[in-house]
DNA sequence: TGTACATCAGTGAACGCGCGTTCACTGATGTAC
DNA sequence: TGTACATCAGTGAACGCGCGTTCACTGATGTAC
């Protein structure tokens, strides 16, 4: 038979290749990822999935925007759970929360995206910019919110290159100099948690009384001791 | 030909496999390590490497012991650059320093150790444990002295479980349940150079006006500020 | 309602490639007499 | 000093494997008349 029928065929072909690729990176990574086997396992030939991915690379391409996409979905959730002013706090801690969560629920998208780059494999950045941003524009700015409010305690961190093309920083919608300390720490913020989620997706965490997440909520502590400091007044609050 | 003459074969075989590896592993990940182009460019048949390695794996293991050994050779050079009692805190600035150093240095090494597994390979831990502990053994055995020294300030750190098999945990001779902090606060300290590292040499981290060792420096201060507290008084240095 | 036709998702064979590993072998080297 | 021999590092052919990608094709489906 060159073809079954159609109502045996997969429903939504390039849905199920994705979710297959996702299978198979769980259990060996993105390096091994490999288009004949994602046939194998779905019961069609590989050369199927070219009507739906050009090449190898596009198939990464698109779980790598899935991924950021995912991601960028749980950190705004998290952060739009506490709407309002005077909630910031509430909002830096969720979105730190829902940081670890995501990752721990997809160590293997969170590797993809944020670890070790896949050999061979060259990200079309003009492509993933876009959603590369987003993923990471809850944190930054929730950030930016107390950093207008006059709570952000920076010290005298190191700022970064004004025209440093890096992923948020069109994330600030002016180029505004003093949205420098915004981006200064959010990349501190972000280096912290990435440095501890990412010991604990490897395993080169150990066991905790409380468990990781004790840990994880002690840094996220930290961080908001550190960086940022009480409202000026209560009268803040009403106007 | 079947062999060439002695004087014109390598010196040292052993030694130019794992060199050529290392730099078949910068340009493309350790995943992709492959017996055959190592022989190719070595001018030599792929079979020859089994004279020094019984497989692929036992080459990854012995890459994996060599870059531990270099890790931790540099950390404990940093660390007893400053000797004596007093100096506490500049072996753990220095330890810090060295830290990122050779992990710029070295940036493929340090993935190979501390960041995702290699696929399909199984790294044999009693053969690696030993050299895993000294490499931090620096960092750790200098948290344990200001411990000692009543100058550790872990605030309300969350304690590893005592039977945790981690890597460092026989770092510290004794069971002693006082030594769990220091354990704790040295995964904290860990995490936190891992993590700006770690965005720094996957090229994740954008250009700073002072250059990245601002960041670092910065962060290393911040890390002093937290978990370190002033010596109790002077007549401790005396005696 | 029936028929001719265009579409196009998936097939199966084939391409050239690189891989890890095995095996019997070879021949330069070092050694014992 | 010369000779016979054991050693053993490296060879070359072969094994079976999986890979990405191309190509002409097929035949069920949807559509126009």
């Amino acid at each position: 038979m060159a073809r079954p029928f159609r109502a045996l065929q997969m429903p939504n072909l390039s849905e199920s290749i994705k979710n297959t690729a996702w299978r198979q990176i769980t259990e060996s990574g993105a390096s091994t990822l490999s288009l004949r086997s994602i046939a194998r396992e779905l019961g069609i030939t590989a050369p199927a999935i070219y009507n739906y991915f050009s090449d190898r690379d596009a198939l990464v391409t698109a779980l790598i925007i899935d991924a950021y996409a995912s991601f960028g979905d749980c950190q705004h959730a998290a952060r739009d759970a506490h709407p309002g002013p005077g909630r910031e706090i509430d909002r830096l801690r969720a979105t730190g929360i829902a940081y670890r969560k995501w990752a721990l629920n997809h160590p293997h998208r969170y590797m993809l995206i944020f670890g070790s780059p896949v050999p061979g494999y060259v990200p079309p950045m003009q492509e993933l910019l876009p959603v590369m941003m987003r993923s990471l524009g809850a944190l930054v700015g929730t950030i930016a919110e107390l950093h207008a409010l006059g709570r952000l305690d920076a010290g005298s961190v190191p700022l970064p290159l004004v025209d440093s093309g890096h992923r948020f920083f069109t994330l600030l919608e002016t180029a505004d100099e003093s949205m420098l300390v915004v981006y200064a720490v959010s990349i501190l913020v972000w280096s912290r948690v990435h440095g501890l989620v990412s010991l604990e997706i490897t395993g080169q965490l150990p066991q905790f009384v409380q468990g990781g997440a004790a840990l994880y909520r002690f840094e996220l502590e930290s961080i908001c001791r550190q960086f940022i400091r009480a409202p000026e007044d209560e009268e803040k609050i009403i106007p």
